[in-house]
DNA sequence: TTTTTTCTTAAAAAATTCTTAAAAACTCAC
DNA sequence: GTGAGTTTTTAAGAATTTTTTAAGAAAAAA
């Protein structure tokens, strides 16, 4: 399956550091960010897998950060760290979309059983992130790492780094739905109006690409999001 | 939406009951058991939401119990209460099952943040695609993920999000009652005249898309909601 | 009969997707 | 760093699809 990306946004940087190296022990992939402003920019410059977030930090604190991931992507586990034991913080934490809480000082095998169970739970929902890179699609051959797709063995087309990514989701699910929500949050990294228009673009260009082949469809499943079609 | 059910096993009859009590004046309708094997007994004879279970109990332990109710169970969300602080007990929790753990004396306010924040957490997940998206209605052939109605095979028809939820629900209750007051809060997420009238079109609709097989009908129950029979 | 509920049809309104093109951001060689 | 080429985003109106509203007729219940 690879290691779980987390991310870790704490402000002491000794204990981050050593929370970062514990973890890492046990073979999870972890980033530090040192405050929110700064683990804001890494969550939308990766594809984490859980978010572990300090509550009180200089700029930007644990809750206003897990606000705007939560805009981003509805799914990802966020588990607060405070050294407070404020009741108010705690339920504030659960009504910004906290997994978890674990009050500082804490056992970090309680973290890390934590970490196990909330993965595993997520886990049922299994992404289809496929280390796939050659596809064959209609007459069309398509290799996502090259970025290449030749019709008919020859006529290769070059493909952006964006396009690529849409047309291998897309190719992930041949002949099923591919949300819109998955490819947003996926290659995107964020949901919103002004990325969902982008990727209709991306649809619109993949589809004058796939044009040759006319037993290869792109369907809009109106609302839910896309489905290439070999017929 | 209709109360959520809670299952609260506790020995303690004071503590038990208050805590029922308090549950119940934010709307949670509450059973309470008072050991594990008594449990045991209500879990199997009733349909509950969450369960809240006390570790230390005589003739059958939170531990054991939640094994048995996770045999019968994955999902059903899980909460320990613990005297003990002792961080065996709270590993254990976690690797039987549990999605959240709260030591005594706890705060009655942070386990209905709790409560709140992971029942809402498994309506999200079990309004997603969980269960099933395929459906064999007399001669037709539903899709409920691509929203393809098919007839003998072929004749593809495709259905809306409102239809095709309308019609998978219907499937769901295929030959029984599909309340209206179901439906309504389900789908449209709201019980009022126009929310119903518009539920009537959306059945009126499905019914044309029926009518190439005689033998299956959607039948109004007056005043209760409607009912998809097979002949 | 009177009232309530459901059915039918059609139009209005809302939401989503498509299309095109220009603006902005980014890359890479120089 | 500059500038050409590439990639990505933004914009805005058109087209399409979906959902709601409306209003009278029909059916069922009281």
């Amino acid at each position: 399956m690879g290691s779980k990306k987390i991310l870790l946004v704490e402000d002491d940087p000794n204990f981050g550091t050593v929370l970062k190296d514990y973890l890492a022990l046990y073979d999870y992939n972890v980033t530090l960010a040192k405050d929110g402003i700064e683990g804001l920019i890494e969550f939308k410059n990766n594809d984490f897998d859980m978010c572990i977030l300090d509550v009180m930090m200089p700029r930007k604190d644990g809750f206003s950060l897990a606000v705007d991931i939560r805009s981003t992507n509805k799914e990802i586990p966020i588990i607060f760290l405070t050294a407070k034991t404020m009741k108010e913080d705690v339920l504030k934490g659960y009504q910004v979309g906290a997994d978890d809480y674990l009050n500082k000082p804490f056992d970090s095998e309680v973290l890390l059983f934590k970490i196990k169970a909330i993965l595993q739970r997520k886990e049922l929902d299994t992404n289809k992130d496929s280390d796939e890179f050659e596809f064959v699609i209609g007459k069309f051959f398509f290799n996502s790492k090259l970025r290449h797709l030749s019709f008919n063995g020859n006529e290769s087309q070059k493909l952006s780094p964006k396009e690529s990514k849409l047309l291998k989701m897309l190719a992930v699910h041949k002949n099923d739905l591919m949300p819109r929500e998955l490819a947003l949050t996926k290659i995107w990294r964020d949901d919103n109006y002004f990325t969902s228009r982008s990727m209709d673009v991306y649809i619109a260009k993949l589809r004058k690409y796939l044009k040759p082949d006319e037993d290869v469809e792109i369907l809009n499943i109106h609302g839910e999001g896309f489905r290439m079609v070999e017929k």
